[in-house]
DNA sequence: TTAAGTCTTTGAACACTGTTCACTAGTCCC
DNA sequence: GGGACTAGTGAACAGTGTTCAAAGACTTAA
């Protein structure tokens, strides 16, 4: 009987309306000016409507965070690999930093958004993440092997200190804590330079990516409803404790 | 005649206590969660009391952020400069990272949060944060002079630098964007060792502080209102540009 | 064909939010 | 005492996320 099935496709249709009509408000008017009343507008349906699609307005939010990710993976996928393994990294991430400009409310939600609900390891977008992630770590690998970043580096730590120390020129870019005049994107260039010739010199890590079996698929960003066991001063010495 | 001036002191206190009750309310609530009328019900008065006293919620964070930046700057000057210039340096940023830490919600509100109304060059507190900024430029200077860090280094960039990627994990730390397991505070220090590491060795900038005249004063952050002029290509060559 | 059952959708409400404004009440000065 | 001034209030406006009883549409079984 196709009725169930039709029915289930009507659904679908209306749902994915709804998360159309979430990402236009989105991008165009940032994630915290969408409300559940401009969305129900949007589509032509009461406001209590949507809450039987989603549980609430968070779990819309769900499922932009994984059009963001898929739309920075294929940003990153779309880098042609050359020659030089340094450009590559260079290139990698300044992509990183032009989609922080080009999706300032995605890259919010991804990485910097205290506010916004945090997504759970078993969430259906992370995938994209670890193939993201394992792009960038292989695309750092290939400097450590071309001996262009000290001998001994490992990938998935570096790639977790790029990610964190280019991650702050995007962050104040956005947030345009800036002097007037001041360039935000030449100060992502001279950071984005000052991490390779930290990388190139080498420096002494601390951290422990998780997943150790999977070491190349670092999970981020994790969940809030998990209980985050505490490692520190496990395996982790803090040498900076007072 | 005394009676204006007891009346000037009896409005100054209410404006105090607004302030002190949105500083409470702010910290143990987030400055999202702080509204006016849990203000206005926290000091005994009615909503529309506030807004004879400050124009608008906005002017009540702006006072807000100023008390940050002092909390900061106070972190900073706290610490006593020793005699290795390189471990001063390591702990004012370090310093810089615990209030990210401890006070999670002024570091957004100073640094981070692209909703906040941005504060202006003529701002009262500005004085503190240019004052706070020229220790942290001194600092590096020293490191530079005691030939720690690469010759020809401006300090004034490198504060700028190493601002902007330290900014990086104090983020992602309070974003809880790690994997659960991972330590945001291994995270920070290696961030922090790669950036040592990279002006140590030296790299080549772009960025162009403002207010040449007071190089040392950069003005951080800035007004939303004036017009920022855009300097890329101008001084600065963008070498990522596609 | 009709009745029963299921499930989607709605209108209205609740408890919030920032902000505005006519009005009251108290103080000050002449 | 009367007029001027003003700090403070209550009520309202327009917005927010969310809930729930009720209505409606549709499917299924008799």
């Amino acid at each position: 009987m196709g009725i169930r099935e039709r029915q289930d496709r009507e659904r679908q249709a209306v749902r994915q309306a709804i998360l159309e009509a979430a990402r236009d408000l989105f991008i165009t008017e940032g994630y915290r000016n969408v409300s559940i009343r401009k969305i129900a507008e949007r589509i032509e349906y009461s406001p209590a409507a949507i809450y039987s699609y989603f549980p609430s307005k968070d779990d819309i939010f769900f499922a932009l965070a994984e059009e963001g990710f898929r739309r920075l993976d294929l940003k990153i996928r779309d880098l042609v690999a050359g020659d030089d393994p340094l450009e590559d990294v260079r290139r990698c991430w300044w992509a990183y930093y032009e989609f922080s400009k080009e999706h300032r409310e995605f890259f919010e939600l991804m990485f910097v958004d205290r506010s916004v609900p945090q997504i759970t390891d078993q969430w259906p977008g992370m995938a994209v993440v670890h193939d993201m992630l394992a792009v960038a770590a292989e695309r750092i690998q290939r400097c450590v092997d071309a001996g262009i970043f000290a001998p001994g580096t490992d990938a998935v730590v570096a790639l977790h200190l790029v990610w964190g120390a280019f991650t702050g020129p995007a962050v104040i870019g956005n947030a345009c804590r800036l002097a007037p005049g001041e360039d935000p994107d030449a100060l992502a260039r001279d950071v984005l330079e000052l991490i390779i010739a930290g990388l190139k010199a080498g420096s002494p890590t601390t951290f422990i990516p998780c997943s150790p079996q999977t070491s190349d698929i670092p999970c981020l960003p994790h969940t809030s409803e998990s209980v985050r066991p505490v490692v520190t001063g496990v395996r982790g010495v803090d040498i900076h404790d007072t």
